[in-house]
DNA sequence: AGCTTGGTGACATAACTGTGACATTGTTCA
DNA sequence: TGAACAATGTCACAGTTATGTCACCAAGCT
């Protein structure tokens, strides 16, 4: 998972990242709440752990901010020392998914982070299905209206991501992250390589290309 | 929302009943794990609430069996008076969504209670509309009437842009530095013609210009 | 070797967007 | 009232960029 600790005490923040990079976490820092905006128009993450108290802007705004904004979906979770009934109330009200208290124990932390992270799995347990488009988590096979699909198996993955997604739309940095762990976002013939050809595969119409942003999911 | 409560002190679990039922929520009890499970089967709930420590079988093992079973998307939440750490990643190990110590400040239930539904919520795109127009940040379409409009990416941040002033009128300025970051006033050419393109292709009269102003929606 | 997979790079195509010329509408003021 | 002016509408056109298409090559597997 890719986690945005933001966090104005850096000494704080590295202790964070040092701990949760032993769970194999890709962690980046902002020191606050402005710049953990920016830092999410830039890169893509999976969870944001926030602190309130921060200079320039502080975590409820962003917090606001964020859930407003183009990412609102990602999981976020305060981590403070302000540790009354207001306090916690105003972070739920600001669009909170969990609030933990300082001092916390690490392993809480990271409790809490799995439990979100499985939250977002869970529903994607047994199948993957938009419309008529299902993938079989088991089998690892791809039908559309009980007919297989022969597909490689970047292009499964590139359809997992998808539906998981739909009728969203999915960025194509998510994808080149997704796939090819790439945070560059250069070198986009792969991924056009590979969508031309999934696009074969699939029913007409069913992969649509927004162009500059992404491609989605279709369901007619 | 249907909330079960599983928790087997009567008193505790009427009085917590008592208080969702303050937000509308219709709330159903078991009183043990194994009673928690049946109910699971004959009917549909959106989020569980479950004690640790019952008789016939406590919370952790229903816990398991209901992540291992059929409904096992359910939202869980852990509410016990088992503080320790071990107690709580147990509790997450075993599935929970959250985990709450009593004693509990019932607010705070409540708020977590929110978060999770919130979360649920935050699956679909999120949308900003006004009248009958509407753009659906997720898949970054604008409909009226729940008829897609083809709109080139400039032309969907414009109309962004009307519908969260509307009915306000939103200054050829503001629209300029917006989308194109300029703060030198001059160039409304491009301006001209976006608008042009965005007028026709949005119902009649929707788009109305305030001359010398700028421009504003219109619901009819 | 033969097969599968997946990336590269060249080129074609399509989409998007600003420009500038001109038309139209509205406003001001003598 | 009617120039004269300003702002906006209309539209064909062309430059730019993103995406589609595909032949080919490299690497890994059987």
């Amino acid at each position: 998972m890719r986690i945005l600790v933001v966090e104005d005490n850096h000494a704080t923040a590295a202790n964070l990242g040092d701990y949760l990079a032993l769970f194999d976490h890709h962690v980046d820092f902002a020191y606050n709440g402005q710049a953990a905006i920016q830092l999410l128009d830039e890169s893509r993450f999976d969870l944001i752990i926030l602190d309130i108290m921060m200079p320039v802007m502080n975590g409820l705004t962003a917090c606001h901010a964020i859930r407003a904004g183009y990412h609102a979906d990602i999981p976020i979770i305060f981590l403070t020392a302000r540790d009354t009934l207001e306090d916690k109330l105003a972070g739920f009200k600001a669009g909170a998914d969990d609030y933990l208290v300082k001092p916390f124990e690490l392993q809480e932390l990271h409790a809490r982070v799995q439990a979100l992270e499985a939250r977002n799995q869970r529903r994607l347990s047994p199948q993957l299905r938009y419309g008529a488009l299902v993938y079989d988590v088991g089998t690892d096979a791809v039908t559309v209206n009980d007919e297989t699909l022969l597909l490689d198996p970047t292009q499964k993955r590139i359809v997992q991501l998808l539906i998981k997604k739909a009728p969203k739309l999915v960025g194509n940095q998510d994808i080149a992250y997704e796939i090819w762990k790439e945070d560059e976002p250069e070198e986009t013939s792969a991924l056009r390589t590979q969508i031309y050809r999934l696009r074969k595969a699939l029913p007409e119409g069913m992969l649509i290309t927004e162009r500059g942003k992404g491609y989605r999911l279709n369901a007619d």
